[in-house]
DNA sequence: TCTGGGGTCCTAGGACCC
DNA sequence: TCTGGGGTCCTAGGACCC
């Protein structure tokens, strides 16, 4: 035992005194070659693609256009450079742009669309990775030589996409899929970007350091606060630093600006199981009493089981989120003792975690939402005892 | 000023066990 | 009366992504 912490010890003083990594060889290695394909601002490109008459113009998908009520799905271009971007309330982009066109999305056409340029994506290579509605991931390595092999596939795969569907896309390759994500990030729309192993550094260097996914608002606000503002400012700094001063991302980060390979290439490709499922509502009117609170859990809880039941999961815990019209959130949560699938035993969970906020009027509620997690997928043999019991 | 919905992952504290 | 340390599970909250 004494011998092992030792022997840590040393590699890891050494490493100090040298500003060497102790990380192993096996991440300095790059063996793939992936593809990321992102659909450029899709929703509203879709909707200008179906009337022609909006191109050209600011105009934002999602929220109410009636009411001006709730935020932004995705923007054009055009709506982009007036400071506008997803997420963002209707109100403030109104306010941004005034004469910005409003438009319903048209959700089911935007998955019908999805699912048939996907359709195309799955032939250029058998490994791949949805990753949403307009993204995903394919991995080249063993379907071309090299990467300007790659980039050629991925110039037809481009035409291809646009052939059937009249839609741009944005193309990263990389040796990994953060890699392959960033590299499209740099170049939009329509761009195609390819970041070759011996670049990373070359290549992230310059880049700030929000363009690496999981660095938001506030991660960007602690690396500024610490005079870190490009990916290169990052990666000069010891490692243990890094560590100590951002914690566990912070040193995941520093590896990838350093060209380490963060990725568990395990599971690089195989989507894992889902680990939850839930339904969260905002009253469109406030609700008036209990009863109204009451019908809106019900719905939740039934489509959130009906989803488990097609899946075939069994939950053992239910979370209740609460929020109040000054914005204020709360969730509880309790686990069973065992999985379960049953509505009945939901809201009796449900109706035991609201108890607490009965003596709030119901007209204060702005939220409700029901989660269930802890899932497990039954096997027929479970379902069986199920049965029994 | 106004702030949707469905997810994942991380952190941190407390309970409990050995 | 004072009491270590590691592991695991549960719960609450928050950041972030699309």
């Amino acid at each position: 035992m004494g011998v092992y912490i030792a022997k840590w010890q040393f590699s890891l003083d050494m490493a100090i005194v040298n500003q060497i990594p102790y990380f192993s060889e096996k991440e300095h290695t790059f063996d793939s070659i992936i593809l990321y394909m992102d659909l450029d601002a899709f929703f509203a490109a879709v909707e200008i693609r179906e009337n022609p008459s909006l191109a050209g113009l600011p105009i934002v998908v999602g929220g109410n256009p009636n009411t001006k009520q709730g935020v932004v799905s995705t923007c054009s271009y055009e709506a982009r450079e007036y400071g506008i971007h997803s997420g963002m309330s209707i109100s403030q982009a109104l306010k941004l742009c005034p004469n910005l066109t409003m438009v319903r999305g048209s959700f089911r056409l935007y998955s019908e669309v999805s699912k048939r340029i996907m359709n195309i994506l799955k032939h250029y290579s058998p490994i791949m990775k949805v990753a949403g509605n307009d993204e995903a991931y394919l991995d080249l390595t063993d379907i071309v030589s090299d990467y300007e092999e790659a980039k050629q596939l991925a110039i037809e795969l481009k035409d291809d996409i646009y052939a059937s569907e009249k839609l741009t896309s944005s193309i990263g390759i990389a040796p990994n899929k953060i890699l392959a994500k960033i590299g499209s990030d740099t170049d939009k729309p329509n761009g195609l970007v390819v970041v070759k192993p011996l670049k990373i550094s070359e290549f992230l260097s310059p880049l700030e350091i929000t363009i690496i996914p999981g660095i938001g608002k506030k991660s960007s606000k602690i690396f500024h606060d610490n005079n870190i503002t490009t990916c290169g400012d990052l990666a000069m700094i010891p490692y243990q630093l890094a560590h100590q001063k951002f914690g566990k991302t912070g040193l995941k980060t520093w590896k990838l600006v350093n060209g380490y390979n963060t990725e568990n290439t395990d599971d690089k490709f195989n989507s894992r199981e889902i680990k939850s499922i839930s339904e969260e509502r905002t009253f469109f009117n406030r609700p008036k009493d209990w009863k109204d609170i009451d019908v809106l859990i019900d719905s939740s809880i039934e489509t959130i089981v009906t989803k488990a039941k097609k899946k075939n999961m069994n939950f053992r815990t239910i979370t209740l989120k609460i929020r109040f019209q000054d914005f204020e959130t709360f969730t509880r949560s309790y686990s069973l003792s065992c999985h379960v699938m049953s509505k009945k035993q939901v809201k009796e969970v449900v109706n035991m975690l609201l108890e607490e906020f009965k003596d709030k009027k119901p007209f204060q509620i702005r939220l409700l939402g029901v989660k269930i997690s802890n899932l497990l997928k039954i096997t027929d043999n479970q379902k069986t005892l199920t049965q029994f019991f």
